[in-house]
DNA sequence: TTTATAATTTAGATATATCTAAATTTAAAT
DNA sequence: ATTTAAATTTAGATATATCTAAATTATAAA
């Protein structure tokens, strides 16, 4: 069994939601801009991640990840989520304060310990966020979803995720009153700058912005 | 607000440990033998703890921890046994497999983290090994408690806690019968070889080696 | 097709954390 | 008071993870 280091397993996680966004072959900076290092750090954990052969590396063209390095990243994520659950399910943390210290614990190293916690809280199935959290192969059944941006008007749906998981816009729902699981109906839509009200759980009203909208996450 | 690193809490908390169990100074092989670092390894960290001041460093003469640097070791200790608490309490870890897993998890960075799980766990002042959970500012209450070989012919009293952690220990104790909170009583000492032949809870008699009940810590 | 720009990699530096082997110091024995 | 042995430190090496500055490569523009 090749061992991971806690870098190793982070920019792994960061390689496979950048290719998860659709892009087939993720570039250097893009990954320098997610991890917040410097492009020379990158290149370096990119020719140690290709000897790993958790990603396939060509220099100067990106980099594919592997089967093996999908598995990989996806226990990563595994555990993220399942803490993060963890913290705001038992230890009543707010959606906007796990992120950081689900970032530390992910990287601790025991089976039992997931498993254990998995079953702790009854197996669940999405985070905090709404994003679904991995089984222990690794299978992710992702519910279809789309920006609320894409709503028709007077379409009805219910808020299942977010895009951005940011502090700042975690906080900003919540001033508003969005949350995950709110039947939501779309009550206009400005065509002049895209933003939209909504109606939440028919009791209240919200009005956001084009940029707001297109991270809150609906199904139909 | 000076920073350490997950290397520089062990050996701090290390040090702490070896101080507590009576010696004044604390020498380089000591450190070395409790972390499983070569001696030249342990010097080195030495060097930079002194420069930190949580410890005093004199070369060839050993460290005193200071009170910061109690304090900061007092602080791990707290992160340790509280994991170790939820681990047995809430995810059915036994005794022996705890440790290995809390060495990881002390050192994640989160005030709140800790507070919370604190609160969580319903503010426990012994892990599962018997030893006492310092408060937020450090503050510990041991209670008195001496090793099973101390006691007298016919004396009573409870088990409160382990000397020996390893998980070998704690499972030969498991096997035997023998657990933290039993009512114990001295049925027999044998002057031979120093071994004890106690009840347990009134109900069943245990045979220990001295060196066993050595490593048994009660209180009358 | 050449040139310029942007992306990327390499080189060299710093910091942490470990090791082995050699040098040094302290403490014990003669 | 020497000598020796044990403990400790230093020197030099390796591995990880980061940085800045310089060199290289690929791609877009002219
Ligand atoms: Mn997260
Ligand atoms: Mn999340
Ligand atoms: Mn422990
Ligand atoms: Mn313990």
């Amino acid at each position: 069994m090749i061992k991971f280091t806690p870098a190793e397993e982070s920019y792994l996680k960061a390689i496979y939601h950048i290719s998860d966004e659709g892009k087939r072959t993720v570039s250097t900076n893009d990954i320098s801009f997610q991890m917040k290092t410097k492009p020379a750090s990158v290149s370096d954990m990119l020719r140690r991640l290709g000897e790993k052969e958790v990603i396939e590396y060509r220099k100067y063209y990106g980099v594919n990840i592997t089967e093996e390095g999908k598995k990989l990243a996806l226990q990563t994520i595994r555990k993220h989520r399942l803490w993060e659950v963890f913290l705001v399910e038992k230890l009543r943390f707010s959606w906007d304060e796990v992120h950081e210290v689900a970032d530390e614990l992910e990287h601790v190293k025991s089976k039992l310990l997931i498993q254990r916690l998995d079953e702790y809280l009854g197996f669940p199935k999405f985070d905090p966020h709404g994003d679904p959290i991995p089984d222990e192969y690794g299978d992710v059944r992702a519910r279809p979803r789309l920006p609320l941006t894409d709503l028709e008007l007077h379409a009805t749906g219910q808020i299942v995720a977010v895009k951005d998981s940011s502090a700042a816009f975690l906080k900003y729902l919540d001033k508003v009153g969005a949350y995950i699981g709110a039947r939501i109906r779309v009550m206009e839509k400005v065509e002049f700058d895209g933003s939209v009200e909504i109606s939440v759980d028919n009791k209240k009203n919200i009005f956001m912005s084009k940029d707001v909208a297109a991270n809150v996450l609906v199904m139909l």
